[in-house]
This record gives structure tokens, sequence and C-alpha cells, in this order.
DNA sequence: CACAAAATCTAGCGCTGCTAGACAATCGAG
DNA sequence: CTCGATTGTCTAGCAGCGCTAGATTTTGTG
């Protein structure tokens, strides 16, 4: 059935257009500006034609959302190699996850601020999602001490993104992010 | 002037009037359901009377925000107090900030997570979030050891502000808060 | 009581996310 | 090759949003 996969091919492209364009649009203007006309305005389509590939707006959000979690769990992957120690691959993971952060700041609201259906805290939660966290958890774990590396490791998380989200929002000055990071891994390492 | 104080005191009480309406309404529905329209209806008076009151919306959530920063530094002055040495007041003070938090999500909302036109880590922040760091400094700084005691602060702050964001919106498990708790105030405290 | 000033409301703008129903393109059957 | 049905897409519109200009009512004063 060569049309009908024609089709499907077609289709499948036209979701990956919206999705990214919905994300470029994200990155270079704000969510606020990610709007359903001006995303159809973009990918030359009308509107009702983002509602068959998306419930809503929502789930277009969390489409980018789930390609921040793979690309956020590349980046940490990368970083979780560093060989001198727990120590240092500690502070390559924290200093990736910021800069990731800082660097696409439309994809973390995505991934984590706004308002999003995807399943987090339980098994179902998507496996890029997933990855992130136990790449943490394999270097946190080692200086975790008596503490259970799972609660050790959301104590971490939860650092991380207190950082970088009052940093983000104005609260805290962003000239000694790094040093707030040395700070944070020296708490975690002991 | 009798008449124009009385007005004027009339005007006062209408501003408060909003002021809590807006709070009750997010803490009942969320910030999502405060509408100008819904606000509007819930005093009794028109839109535009709003606006005679606040430049817009955005400010009336910034009045809001201010209520919770006072009531905030309240309840930490009242946790500092703990007089079994550093640990103790930190533990209580972080206990505060987290209870206050979940007891009071969109108030906190307000404050942390909504953008605000509130000015912040500069001198001109509001003087109660002044008091507030302040609070959090005095018991912090005692065990930052060599590091400087407002890096060390800020660093604390994110950690209670990420478990607090983290949780609300479901990427952490809310039953292990208080031992999440336990683990940051160990870290902090060596 | 009449008038000016102040306070308030009605009505509307341009925008939002979303959708029903009209229309056009495409495909399979005869 | 044509025709009817199916699929795909668009136009137009709904209800709601933050916000405001201008009409209208209420108020205090001479």
């Amino acid at each position: 059935m060569p049309v009908s996969e024609r089709k499907e091919r077609e289709r499948a492209e036209r979701h990956r257009l919206i999705v990214s364009t919905a994300r470029a649009l994200a990155e270079a203007e704000g969510w606020e500006a990610v709007t359903t006309r001006r995303l159809a305005e973009r990918i030359e389509y009308s509107q009702p034609v983002l509602y068959s590939h998306f419930r809503g707006k929502d789930e277009i959000v969390d489409a980018v959302a789930l390609e921040g979690f793979a690309e956020l769990a590349t980046a940490l992957r990368a970083a979780a190699g560093a060989t001198d120690g727990p120590r240092a691959a500690i502070t390559a993971l924290a200093r990736t996850y910021v800069e990731f952060a800082e660097h696409s700041p439309a994809l973390y609201d995505a991934m984590f601020n706004l308002r999003s259906g995807l399943p987090f805290a339980d098994e179902a939660a998507p496996a890029p999602l997933r990855e992130g966290f136990a790449l943490l958890l394999d270097s946190l774990g080692r200086v975790a001490g008596d503490v259970e590396p799972g609660l050790f490791t959301e104590v971490a998380w939860a650092g991380l993104h207190g950082l970088v989200t009052l940093t983000r929002a104005g609260r805290l000055p962003d000239e000694h992010t790094s040093r707030r990071i040395e700070v944070l891994v020296d708490l975690l390492t002991g």
C-alpha cells in the first residue's frame, strides 16, 4: 500500500514540523508567544490541522518536553563518563544540568515548569526521563552514605532544579551560578 | 476633610477586598481560575474598578505575593527561635518553609512561580522578603563553614524551593517529603 | 435644587484555545 | 474515465481572556 504509506510518512513529517516549530517559537519568543494561530501560520496550515495531530496545545508542549528529556539524558550520559572519581562525575552532571536549562530555557520550562499531562513519578514515566534520573542516581548513589540513594538523588535534583528556577525567575542574581553549583556539589559529596 | 477621608478609607477597604478575594479564589481553584471578570463579580463591582486600583492583573498577583512574603517571614521568625542549636533551628526553618508552601500553594505560586514585576535580587526587594532571607541566613550562616554565608543560604533555599516545586508538579512522589527535608538538613549541617 | 466632579458601568477591541460545518482533493468501483 | 464516497483541509465562529473608551449614574457643593 504505497499510497497510504506515503500519506503516513507525510503525516509524521508534519507532526515533527509542528513540534519543532513550536519549540523554535518558544525558544525565540517564550511559550506565551506560542499560540495555535501563530503556530498554524508558521507551518502554513490552518489551526484545525494542529488538532488532527494533538488533542490540544498542552499535548504539543508535552511533545516538546519529551524531546527535552531525550536531549537532557544524552547530555547527562556524556557528562557521567568522568573517570576521576564520583566527585568529578557529580560536578560534571550538575554543570551539565544547569547549562542545559540555561541554554534551552523554553525547553526546560516545557519539561518542568509548565503544567504537563505527562506521567512522572511512576513507572509510566517516559523512558528518557527515567534514564536521566538513573544517570544521576548512578553517580550520586556512590556518595549517598547511609541515605537511601533514590531519596538522596531526589534531593540533589531538587537542589539543581531550585537553582535553575530561582535564577531564571530573577530570584537569584545570575552572577555566581557556578559557585553555587560548587557549593551544592560540596554538600553532596561531603 | 472628613468626606474625602471616609472615601479614602472605603477605597483602601475595597483594595484589601480585591486582594483577599483574589487570594481566596486562587487558593480555592488555582490561579488559572482568577480572571478579572470572576474577580469583579465576586467583589460585586464591574471589571474597570479593578483597574482603578491596580495597573493590571499582574499587580494584583504581586499584592497577594507581598502578603505571602509577610506571612512566610512571620512563620520563619517563629521557627527560628529553636534554642537547641543551629541544627534544630535549621530543621524547624526547613519544615516551616515546606509546610508553608504545602498549606498555601497558590500563595507560594504568586510569590515564586508566577511572573512577577516585584524587584527581588537587589536592594529594592520588599522588606518581608529580605527579612525571610535574613532569617534563613542567621541560622544557616552558623553552619556554612568556609562558604560565604549568603551563597550557602541561597543554595539551601534552592534546595527547599526545588523540593517544593518538584513535589507540587508531581515530579516527586509526595510520600517521603519529610524524609527529603531531613536529608537536605543533614547535608546542610554536615 | 442645579450643576460640576467623581465614581462606576456598559459595551467593545483584539486576542486566546478550540470546533462545527462547508468545501475541496483523492481514492476505489463500475 | 467517470462517478460517488471518503478523506483531508479550511472558513467561520464560540466562549472566554485582559483591558479600556465613552456613556451614565452617583456624589458633594454652591
